[in-house]
DNA sequence: GTCAGGCTTCAGGTGGAGTTCAAGTTGTGA
DNA sequence: TCACAACTTGAACTCCACCTGAAGCCTGAC
């Protein structure tokens, strides 16, 4: 419709391993899988849209974060692949994942925090810290997940 | 020395796996990789001091944050395995560990906050968000990872 | 037109973190 | 004392997230 640049650049997929640092390879498994999507050349060669860029990277964050490919490929299914935002859609989801990203902070911090305190002990609490934390008062909770779980 | 109980009360492999949560196949590969340490009964079996329960439930913590049971090993083999606890040592692993974390914090947030940003301005930017980021802005910026990496 | 270098598919490999299995041994409550 | 659950080992297997290599096709600069 408007004149200039095209509306939808297409990149190649090395030009996305490029500016993304993700892996070709990486690339191709992760469109195998659904997560990303691309047109082909009359030469059949993958051509990606630049938003591809943003969910590349954006898929990487949430790796790190520690989603696995499913989980990041269920929620972002449900993004406007095609047509429709559904503004509402996006809200929930969103909603779902920061509850999780909620959850991840406050475990990290719990474990940052064990290790300052045993730092201010300076009981070495791994072993057998009396002091934060004696054995029988664990002991006495019977069986299940304890301390730095939730 | 004292009477009463004994001061290394010996829980088998079942009853550790049953306090922590993590199967006994778990525990025995951790122990292959030197991560826990166990006694042994006549008859051969493990027999575990009750002080790994909080090593065990701090190897998973430190799993959930993203280091690998390699930099774990590494970690924990600097701690009192034996004897003196030399504080100074755990001090200096802790700072390094704390310093993972903060960082580990901060990707998360970022990646929470552009979800949240998301939600505000409503425009689904994982497709093109013209609004926080056009495409334009980072094209410009040449290759390389973009936004959501550090 | 030609040719390097980027791209294609497909098969097979890797590494981390376990799990499962089989066959045999130990521990314990009745 | 005996049954039976819990334990032992080593090897093989699984799953995930890729990576590597081979053999051949596309593309763009000269």
């Amino acid at each position: 419709m408007a004149h200039g640049t095209t509306l939808h650049p297409t990149l190649s997929i090395g030009q996305v391993a490029e500016r993304t640092g993700v892996a070709t390879s990486a690339l191709r498994y992760w469109e195998e899988l659904g997560l990303i999507t691309s047109d082909r050349t009359t030469g059949n060669q993958r051509r990606y849209d630049r938003a591809t860029i943003r969910r590349v990277s954006f898929i990487r964050a949430a790796q790190r974060v520690g989603l696995s490919l499913d989980e990041i490929a269920t929620a972002l299914a449900r993004l406007p692949q095609s047509r429709t935002p559904t503004a509402g859609d996006w809200a929930r989801l969103s909603r779902s994942w920061r509850r999780r990203l909620d959850e991840q902070i406050h475990s990290i911090e719990r474990l940052r925090d064990q290790l300052d305190s045993c730092i201010g002990c300076g009981c070495l609490s791994l072993r057998t810290c009396a002091l934060s934390n004696p054995d029988d008062t664990l002991a006495a909770r019977g069986p299940g997940p304890v301390l730095l779980e939730p």
